[in-house]
DNA sequence: AAATCATATCTAATATTCTAGATATATAAA
DNA sequence: TTTATATATCTAGAATATTAGATATGATTT
């Protein structure tokens, strides 16, 4: 298991934000809160940007940045498959935060 | 055990910044983070702002007011002795927080 | 090669956070 | 009952976050 690095106070920032957090909680089950991708027919790579846009209801660009500032944070990781970009959790991380918080709070 | 209103945004907000995520930290274990309080000889209710604010080195209203936002999410208790507001750790929060994260993140 | 589609980046307006100084309040001491 | 001490609240400027529209980029389609 590689060990990312880990920052408290960078992603408690990505989760103060309502909209941020959903993004997390809906990437842990697309099937279940995303229609399916027209070109194939599972979420391995996660959701494309444009499905998590419609979901939250906020303009491309600010869902852009939102996953742009997970990604940095090392709690999403973004994969191209075509023109359309795939965000998925990064599980390890996330788990590793809870350690770390579990450690150091 | 009593179940407080645990809100993972507004508990994330108060980490997302170093100075809040540390005096959590040095609230954890007061007798190796401050010095002795003059008038008692222990940390039962936690610690004096003063002494926060000499460890933070920040002035008295940016900590006064960042124990207040901390309080408020629930994951400090005040108690006042005479002249001075002592500040402890809620552990049962902080506890619940971690769950919480666990269950929902 | 032009048009189209998905996403990223730039720009800018508004909102919120950070932080300190000034002031208020509450308690204790003189 | 004035003075001193500890903390809280008010005010305000600077920094950062939020958010959308406009534009750029990269990939596919026509």
């Amino acid at each position: 298991m590689y060990f990312y690095n880990v920052k408290i106070v960078e992603i408690s920032k990505v989760l103060s934000n309502t909209t941020r957090v959903q993004i997390l909680q809906w990437l842990k089950k697309p099937a279940e809160n995303f229609p399916p991708h027209k070109d194939i027919d599972h979420f391995d790579d996660g959701v494309c940007v444009g499905y998590i846009q419609d979901k939250a209801g906020l303009s491309q660009s600010t869902i852009s940045t939102y996953l742009n500032s997970m990604q940095h944070a090392n709690l999403v990781i973004p994969t191209r498959h075509g023109k359309w970009t795939y965000y998925r959790r990064n599980e390890e991380v996330i788990q590793q935060y809870l350690e770390a918080l579990k450690e150091q709070l």
